[in-house]
DNA sequence: ATTTATATCTTTTTT
DNA sequence: AGATATAAAT
């Protein structure tokens, strides 16, 4: 029975699956069966009598970890659901709820994201009256996520000299003083934000050692998948797990560790021979997925950086077809051309939707390829992007959940504390703030008790709002998740306000919620969970990947996504768009990080999900902040080995004939549909092309003008218009709405 | 307090 | 272009 599974490896497989005892670090190639060697290991395990709920494997996606259960099902049956198999973040969240009280938090806690702490520390520098420009709020996060992924504390960053010195020079000599008072606030609100899932758990076992213990115990194999992409926190928190059985396993590929600028760290695969001796490294080379030709120029691309771990990665398959180069004039021909060609090949080679995938480097620049493939009739899916999640009506809710159970989240409460629109207002809410400092108590102290603190006149609103407050408490003390989730969209309005509005968007918007509300159900409906509360499923859902939540599953689609979503999936035709010098490689990569290899791992990364044809194609010039701005070819493309490609010049042709007539006609405003309110509808964002020297404009509320001078200069596109009644103005022309009249 | 108009900023990837 | 912050008007 067991030798059914081992029949159809090859011999470093085949070994990888039978170590199971003592270090093993597995370094995997692109397209080696990887995930295959990590279910059977699993089911090996499982089918000697191992117990599941001893087994930890680490993966990086939730999904990447429910279809590896799955596949582990399908060997062993319905033991594999005891498996501890998640992300670092979701399974240590797990275990921070159990053991919370510990470090000082209620198994209740919050988990704060992004959005969360960027205005948190938004408001910490409020109170410091400190000026957000030079304290720029992505770079404090920044800087204070890069300290918690290795383990600074705010008292090890505060007496480090280096630091301040990193940080005069930057001159924000206050990171320190605002990393405390983010912890503390972040403490006060009985809140994490996703280093703290991993950060306090290596202080809960640092701190705590029979809970280490019992962990340890408990672990007896620990396994992390994608080990590259490991940061020094997670892999300390493996170490030691692992300490006491030994059997640790990870498996990764330094040739596909893009995630540095999130704190992993390439070193950890590096020196992991050092931390273990006795470790048994097995190499996996064989490529099972691409033809020859893909893996080729594949290699032929990585073999320019330095790495330490040499790899031979080759393939027995055929030849295949040669990569095909297509150069395009303008984005919108670069999306054209990709969807003719998806049109071509799938008529050509009776293939279908979901053997195509677009490979793009930033999400923005997916809009020219959703209008290209809508308008041949493809269907798409954008896997990433804005999640379901992050939608405002969605997160208004949740907010409201979080609340519910937490009154100490104020990001929670600063959120929905005027939404909807209940005469809470800024000023109400600073003297809210200003209240609790001086008290030195919570804001929801002072909100629960608003007429005390703030005085009788302005408590009205803030007391109604506690009042609702409470009545939803009680109620998720008494009901489920699902009963006090519809309770709460009701009672606080947020249902009303979005049936009341009528556009597009709000109809929308109200379906959403709606949408968010079945999901509930749906959990509370699963046998599978015990805790029905609303507690449970807001810690189901906060750490939920954008990836994860799309519903539509497997239909015939075009897949469409970042490379760096792409990691782990593979598509029979490969198309990777917009190879295009300062986008691909990233300019931004280059200027803050001087970090090429990483751009060019991810380049590799995205060149191995093809099996079996490869387009790359870059566009001469592509609209950027509503600027049309001309482009050069990637130095990626000179890196492929020339004898591997084949440029398409009729496509190029082509394109640049289109896209010349293209040009000559001036782009309109874009109809959608037939909108509701069209009050003004002949008054439109007027553009520099459209306005000239002495024309006669109406403005809506100006009246009649005439068009004294037009600025281009220094992309700042204005004009000095006098206007009969009002005089001289100088209008912003991408926001004045103007009526021309010839 | 809330709505509306204008100015400013964005510049990458995501658990 | 689009989102978000700020200022001004209601």
């Amino acid at each position: 029975m067991e030798l059914d599974y081992l029949d159809g490896l090859n011999e470093p497989q085949r070994e990888a699956v039978l170590h199971t005892e003592g270090p093993l670090m597995i370094i995997a190639g692109a397209g080696s069966g990887k995930t295959r060697v990590l279910t059977y290991r699993i089911a090996h395990l499982i089918n000697h009598g191992i117990d599941p709920f001893s087994i930890l494997a680490l993966t990086f996606t939730n999904k990447a970890a429910n279809e590896m259960r799955n596949r582990i099902e399908k060997v062993v049956g319905t033991e594999a659901r005891g498996i501890w198999m998640g992300t670092f973040h979701s399974i240590f969240a797990r275990i921070l709820r159990i053991e919370a009280v510990r470090i000082g938090y209620t198994r209740d806690f919050s988990i704060y994201d992004t959005d969360d702490s960027k205005s948190l520390i938004r408001s910490i520098l409020k109170e410091l009256s400190l000026d957000d420009k030079v304290y720029r709020v992505g770079t404090v996060l920044h800087r204070i996520s890069s300290a918690k992924n290795s383990l600074i504390s705010v008292n090890e960053y505060q007496r480090n000299e280096i630091f301040r010195a990193e940080d005069e020079a930057n001159r924000i000599p206050d990171m320190g003083r605002i990393y405390k008072i983010y912890q503390d606030r972040l403490l006060k609100s009985n809140a994490m934000d996703f280093d703290d899932l991993l950060f306090n758990t290596n202080i809960l076992f640092r701190d705590h050692l029979d809970v280490l213990n019992k962990y340890q115990q408990k672990f007896r194999y620990v396994m992390v998948d994608e080990f590259q992409d490991t940061n020094v926190s997670q892999y300390l928190i493996t170490r030691k797990l692992a300490a006491v059985h030994q059997n640790i396993c990870v498996v990764g590929d330094d040739d596909q560790s893009i995630y540095a600028f999130r704190g992993a760290n390439i070193q950890n695969i590096l020196n992991f021979e050092k931390d273990y001796p006795e470790l048994r490294i097995i190499k996996l080379e064989q490529n099972y997925r691409s033809t020859k030709n893909i893996v080729s120029a594949a290699n032929s691309v990585i073999s320019r950086n330095k790495t330490q771990l040499r790899k031979d990665v080759w393939t027995e398959n055929e030849e295949g077809p040669l990569i095909e180069l297509i150069k395009a004039s303008s984005d919108n021909e670069e999306g054209n051309l990709i969807a003719n060609s998806i049109f071509e090949e799938k008529m050509q080679q009776s293939l279908r939707n979901s053997d195509f995938a677009i490979l793009y480097r930033t999400n923005a620049q997916s809009r020219a390829f959703e209008e290209a493939l809508r308008r041949k009739n493809i269907k798409y899916r954008i896997v990433g992007g804005l999640s379901f999640y992050q939608r405002k009506e969605i997160k208004d809710l949740v907010a409201y959940m979080r609340f519910t159970t937490n009154q100490n989240d104020e990001e929670a409460l600063k959120r929905i504390i005027n939404v909807p629109k209940r005469g809470i207002g800024e000023g109400t809410v600073a003297k809210i703030v200003v209240s609790a400092g001086e008290s030195n108590v919570g804001l929801w102290e002072v909100v629960s008790k608003a007429a005390s603190f703030l005085g009788a006149r302005i408590a009205k609103p803030i007391d109604d709002f506690a009042t609702l407050i409470k009545s939803f408490r009680v109620i998720s003390d008494q009901k489920d998740a699902y009963e006090t989730a519809a309770h709460i969209a009701k009672a606080s309005g947020l249902l009303k306000e979005l049936h009341e509005d009528k556009t597009v968007e709000g109809l929308a918007r109200y379906e959403n919620v709606q949408e968010l509300l079945n999901a509930i159900k749906e959990f509370v409906d699963n046998s599978e969970h015990e805790d029905k509360s609303l507690s449970a499923f807001l810690q189901s859902v906060s750490l939920l990947t954008s990836a994860e939540d799309d519903k539509d599953t497997d239909r015939d689609k075009v897949t469409m996504m970042t490379i760096h979503m792409a990691k782990g999936l593979e598509f029979k035709y490969v198309y990777i768009v917009g190879l295009e010098e300062d986008l691909f490689p990233s300019q931004m990569m280059l200027t803050s990080r001087a970090d090429l290899e990483e751009e060019r791992r991810l380049f590799y990364v995205a060149i191995t999900r093809a099996e079996r044809k490869l387009t790359l194609s870059y566009a001469e010039s592509r609209y950027h902040y509503g600027r049309l701005k001309t482009c050069e070819a990637s130095r990626f493309l000179k890196e492929i080995d020339p004898q591997f490609l084949r440029v398409n010049h009729s496509a190029g042709r082509e394109a640049y004939a289109t896209s010349f007539v293209k040009n000559l006609t001036p782009r309109k405003p874009q109809q959608i549909n037939s909108t509701v309110h069209t009050p003004s509808a002949d008054f439109t964002p007027s553009d520099t092309a459209n306005l000239t020297q002495g024309m006669r404009v109406e403005h809506p509320k100006f009246g009649f003008g005439v068009v004294k001078e037009v600025d281009h200069a220094n992309n700042e596109r204005k004009a000095k218009i006098h206007f009969e009644k009002v005089g001289e103005k100088t209008l912003l022309l991408s926001f004045a709405k103007l009526k021309i009249h010839e």
